[in-house]
DNA sequence: CGTTATTGATAGTATTACTATTTTAATTAA
DNA sequence: TTAATTAAAATAGTAATACTATCAATAACG
């Protein structure tokens, strides 16, 4: 089920780069480790410095596709959300009933696939997402960051999911925060899981998880 | 309702700080101004020497009552959620109803209070707690600092909603999940309703998010 | 009045977050 | 094949950040 890499380029937002890290071998170089190391290291005290020792490249290599590293983990995050809009798509391509298609997006996105695509380890990205991308929009800049559509991709993603709620229960008024509920929810409930378990119940594994936020979802909309 | 403040004292865990802040004039200066600069360059522009110009001290003064602003802003969150469980069992202290119980926390934590508590700008201190809050455990040292219970006051809130989710059901066996889904989601859903509207649903003001939250808990409880 | 704790003043270091410039290497186009 | 263009490496440097250390001044306290 999972689509050929081939067949997919992710679309990000020009603005987010300054030059386009997936059309050279350092880009994609600068792309796959630094998954890594913001993994390993956390966002924090991730730095170009160290990617760049660990690229064999330099800092100011790096600084001519990125502005900053801020702007790298909005890359990361957009490249993430074309991917799973892609994915979404596809997979529910061929279904009408829309309940089985948030079904579907709710398991795709509690339960990621740890494959690599594009050289990228989806496994570590999905970590990311859940530990730091709200960092990337957490943050004074937002606006700014807003207006020049750097969060496009995520915004689409939620869009879409808004109209399978929608689909579900037409004139249901909360689509928009019922699903990031649940998306912020899941990945906040993957970092509980890992570290403040008592903030979680256990088993947090992806399967409860999708459980957990399926059910939710439903008896939300039907309720209304 | 709002208890005087002269019998509330927070408990803020002692590994939060090196020397407590709330029993000087320095201190007390250091929050309350902190508060301040924090909401207005957001926290990663935030700096000691920025707070030390501001109130007319120096960093090395600072230094002595934090480590670093990290802990800083995890002694903010730690006396918010003080502060909140005390507002809480007071508001709760004379309802039998764990329906309405859940109600009135639901209320409390999505329309603050503007009020000043020793000299804390709550009103302030609330947007920080939603914008910035969740980078107080989002971090690599997240599990050094829990060992040295330094998320008591949130875990021990989350505790307390819990228990009103289980009186409300007894045997669900979610309910940690779904209180900080409900906690998170309110924070989340306050900052996208400023800063991008297009993920949250027109209004998105306190009474409609405790509306919707208010509604979402119900109909998960008593689906299950 | 003398002791102790608190703050201020000053200084210094390592690291971070960049920017600029020049050199080398690799591509491509004439 | 050479010249022209582009990408990347190497090097250097700056301002700001995140601290640490030392010592003097002062206030509080018994």
């Amino acid at each position: 089920m999972t689509p050929s890499l081939s067949t997919f380029s992710a679309s990000v937002n020009e603005g987010i780069f300054l030059k386009d890290p997936s059309t050279s071998s350092l880009g994609l170089n600068i792309l796959t480790k630094s998954i890594i190391l913001i993994d390993d290291l956390g966002f924090e005290q991730f730095t170009f410095r160290k990617l760049a020792t660990d690229i064999h490249s330099t800092e100011a290599s790096i600084y001519r596709y990125f502005e900053n590293k801020h702007k790298l983990l909005l890359y990361l995050s957009s490249w993430y959300w074309g991917w799973s809009e892609y994915k979404l798509v596809l997979r529910n391509a061929n279904l009408a009933c829309p309940v089985q298609k948030l079904n579907n997006a709710i398991h795709m996105l509690a339960i990621p696939e740890k494959t690599v695509i594009n050289g990228l380890d989806m496994g570590r990205l999905f970590d990311i997402i859940c530990q730091e991308s709200s960092k990337a929009y957490l943050v004074t800049e937002v606006d700014n960051l807003n207006r020049h559509g750097l969060f496009y991709n995520y915004k689409k993603f939620v869009a879409i999911l808004s109209d399978i709620v929608l689909e579900i229960h037409p004139g249901y008024p909360y689509p928009h925060m019922l699903v990031t509920t649940i998306i912020e929810g899941i990945h906040h409930q993957k970092f509980f899981s890992e570290h403040l378990p008592s903030l979680t119940d256990k088993p947090a594994d992806g399967a409860s998880l999708a459980d957990f936020y399926y059910t939710l979802a439903l008896s939300v909309i039907q309720k209304n």
